[in-house]
DNA sequence: ATTCATATGACATCATGGTTGTCATGTCAG
DNA sequence: CTGACATGACAACCATGATGTCATATGAAT
């Protein structure tokens, strides 16, 4: 294949990803509102409930966003009781931030809610060609990632 | 395939797709700064330009965005020449907007500049690979726009 | 051990753009 | 003819990504 039909493709991919973050993040901001949530706060819970406590700095890095927003996420999960500060045994000053109990609860119930309502999408699709879809899209966001990374 | 499978796929899929769109968007936002364009009026010249003139409320559907976003979007392109209204046969009121040759050539530019650099993307799957990736994104977006519209 | 670059939290500001609302006017179906 | 709806214009709000600053802590280099 060549360079430029590749191109083509990727750029017919990339072009789907952003209506399908409006229209996920629409749908899934509608059921999250009962919890005073946004797609911002969900993602930093989400990812302090799959991957452990981490710094401010570390769920940036990991989610691609300057820490500064990252902090408001956490303070604003902070007020509401869902994640909690720990000491930090290898470093001071920066703590380690963790979900409560609540926090973690909410978050499960909020990922059995969404995982359900999306086990009819793309009902047509074999879990073979899901499983290619993702691992292309992982490929794309590695390169498109290292990219935005050179900008800096 | 459980639904209980097809879901976590599906999931895991549309967690991809955040970051992809936010890195994407900083990596053509970087080299569009110098025409003075946006990700959001690069998206309503190139839905000009590959489907020819409409009138604003029709880019909004098309995008899954408010018609008033994007009448921002078209004022601002129209005061930088790139398009222009016309009247439209089959409404009086309901202006068709459509590319100017300047904009028309401006597009094609940004768009065989990032067809280049997307070549590179990926490189590891196939053809075939990245089609099937593209069917599945489709889908996920149909079903997903499909329940977005459901909450209005 | 001292020094210096960097990391971190806290705070502030700004721009983009998605969302919502209003109003006058044009359009179309009943 | 009339009422429901579409459209352009304009306005306002707000979430959030981007950026900058500053004091302090940390770690590495010398």
């Amino acid at each position: 294949m060549s360079d430029e039909d590749r191109g083509a493709m990727v750029y017919a991919l990339l072009r789907e990803t952003r209506p399908l973050v409006l229209n996920s993040a629409r749908v899934v901001e509608a059921s999250l509102r009962g919890d005073g949530l946004s797609v911002g706060t969900r993602a930093v819970l989400e990812m302090l409930a799959e991957h452990g406590p981490m710094t401010v700095p570390d769920i940036g890095d990991r989610l691609d966003l300057a820490r500064q927003g990252i902090q408001r996420h956490v303070n604003d999960l902070s007020t509401r009781g869902l994640v909690e500060s720990r000491v930090n045994p290898a470093h001071r000053r920066s703590v380690l931030i963790a979900t409560t109990p609540a926090g973690a609860a909410l978050f499960a119930r909020i990922r059995a809610d969404e995982l359900a309502r999306l086990g009819a999408m793309a009902a047509e699709h074999s879990a073979g060609d899901l499983a290619t879809a993702l691992r292309v899209l992982r490929s794309v966001n590695r390169d498109v990632r290292q990219r935005a990374t050179d900008l800096r």
